[in-house]
DNA sequence: GCTTGTCACTCTCACCCCGCGAGTGCTAAT
DNA sequence: ATTAGCACTCGCGGGGTGAGAGTGACAAGC
């Protein structure tokens, strides 16, 4: 497609836009770029750039700047960047050893993730599929609603508020909390569902097995759906875009939790950078950098930050990837 | 302080200014306020109120705007507003009938406040204190570490990870529980503390009573102090102060889980204002209208709004309050 | 003594004009 | 294919200007 120059004349005027954010003439081009050809070359190959459609000029006299085709040939071809040492030993030094509780876990990483990458952050937690319940307690609320809490091996707590059709006794609640309880033990919730449907009709009383079975459907289903959505460093935006409307946008992204899922979630295995128009946001100049993680035994989910998409990918790319191995490792332990 | 008619004026001002953000002319009060007086009367009392600093000019020949004074003598002598049926019955909706987890109904409760008020809203959680323990358990998580869970009567789930000085057996751990959780059965944690501190040494292996006291002391700390933080609403921010500087900091104090706290913590038991010069955050046009609520039995906590001084306080409060009534009540039952 | 009509004065804001400088595209030469 | 040179384009910032909004002051009226 391109050949070895223009690449570096595309690569070089990206990282000269997002250093400045200034359209790039071709001298300074010439500058960064170190190639030892003058700059009516490099004006001819910003010409075919342009006529390829990654780069634009904002009007005619002036530099160019990339366009989203642009930077998404720049971040294929980056390569990533090393962290300095002291960003390394920060990041391990929050995983090390400390014990939270998840949800404060997951919160924590986002002002990690956000710190150091300057950009907000996202953190969606590891899903529940797959580790088997610790413990399990019926609580009734009112009438025929009644909370169901998990606790999974991991030590994560899920709480559930399931709407029964029928009003049962105190006994019968104590009785199906017996049954589910005895069901889950070290068991997933896929499982356990199956063993509860099995169970001897006629030896439980119906409206016993009715609110177990009704309780468990309403596990089953929320099951693996339980993951919780993390934001900070929200704060950011305002020196990010430099623009109410964008931050209005913006904000208001973070805000919704289905939103914010569809931002990140993704089915790679690897970082992967998604950029304004690869994603369902209109009009809102967006570039978000996501890494997988894995949490071993426990499942694993994903991480990530947003900005502009005049961004320092070779670093944030880096950034959001070790995050992402950290927590994982700490989480699978 | 004031007479009748330059209160008017005042009054007049105020509600012109925040309903147009402009500097206010003599000319605008006089048919704002509908005082069968001249303008020249208005001007000479502008004067007036200037001299006592309720108002200023930002320019010679402009119009008057507001002091924070003057906004603090407008709140004070504001009557509440009537909400539109249509408003009133979105609340009654809201609370009515709908059974969620706590911390969904708290967070849906910022968004309603905040769709409602059109303004950021903070909602503080209630305490958890003051209320029994319905059902506890003990997982550990790893070596030293083990994971406390409650449920409180109302349904409450708390979570804290309690680090102990040594490794507790299995059957240490399982005792341990077993002991706190008869302890704490139908108790307040402070009453159930004492009981366990009362138990006959003799008869408990003292590893086994180490381990309780130690995750007893650490429920007893938090207890109280679980009082959970939710924002929402804050893609308004952007709208509301139309400033990059302003949007960054408010964003940054609704990030930080203590500056939220303070925002609104306050032991007013009515609806109240805290305007800019009165909160401990420099030099942001911020005002702060808070009520307390009241959940019977299970406590009680404080929500609130945010926005610039230019605010609507009148209906601002009318909504904060009576939302503030219906989570009150939707808890208490 | 408070209120009012009048009028000169002040200050901002929006608009326009214009010159500078950065940066380009083109062309002709290598 | 690359380069030097050059004419051309266009945005940006500074300064000038006129209109309009609004005031303060003053003298007359109730």
């Amino acid at each position: 497609m391109l050949d070895d120059r223009r690449t570096k004349v595309l690569q070089a005027l990206v990282e000269e836009y997002i250093a400045t954010g200034q359209p790039v003439s071709s001298n300074a081009i010439l500058e960064r770029s170190g190639l030892g050809v003058s700059s009516a070359t490099i004006r001819n190959d910003l010409a075919r750039l342009e006529s390829y459609g990654f780069v634009e000029q904002p009007h005619t006299s002036a530099g160019r700047i990339p366009t989203p085709q642009g930077y998404r040939f720049y971040v294929d071809h980056a390569s990533p960047a090393r962290l300095r040492t002291a960003t390394r030993s920060r990041i391990e030094a929050f995983f090390t050893d400390v014990h939270r509780e998840l949800s404060r876990l997951l919160k924590e990483t986002t002002g990690l993730l956000s710190d150091l990458s300057h950009y907000p952050a996202i953190v969606i937690g590891p899903g529940f599929s797959g580790e088997s319940v610790r413990a399990f307690h019926l609580v009734p609320l009112a009438g025929d609603v009644v909370l169901a809490v998990t606790v999974s091996a991991s030590g994560r707590v899920s709480q559930n508020v399931v709407r029964l059709r029928t009003q049962p006794t105190e006994s019968e609640l104590a009785e199906a909390e017996d049954l589910l309880a005895r069901a889950l033990e070290h068991e997933t919730i896929s499982a356990a569902l199956e063993k509860v449907n099995a169970l001897p009709a006629d030896l439980i009383p119906e409206r016993v097995l009715r609110v177990a079975a009704s309780v468990g459907n309403a596990l089953a289903r929320v099951d693996g759906s339980i993951r919780e959505v993390y934001v900070g460093g929200t704060a950011q935006l305002a020196e990010l875009w430099q623009d109410l409307a964008h931050v209005h946008t913006i904000l208001g992204l973070l805000e919704e939790e289905g939103s914010v899922r569809r931002l990140i979630d993704e089915a790679s295995d690897r970082p992967s950078v998604r950029l304004s128009g690869e994603i369902d946001v209109d009009n809102v100049d967006l570039a978000v950098v996501s890494s997988p993680y894995d949490a071993g035994g426990h499942g694993g989910g994903r991480i990530g930050v947003l900005g502009p998409m005049r961004m320092d990918y070779r670093r944030t790319i880096k950034i959001v990837e070790e995050v992402g191995e950290g927590l994982g490792e700490s989480l699978g332990r």
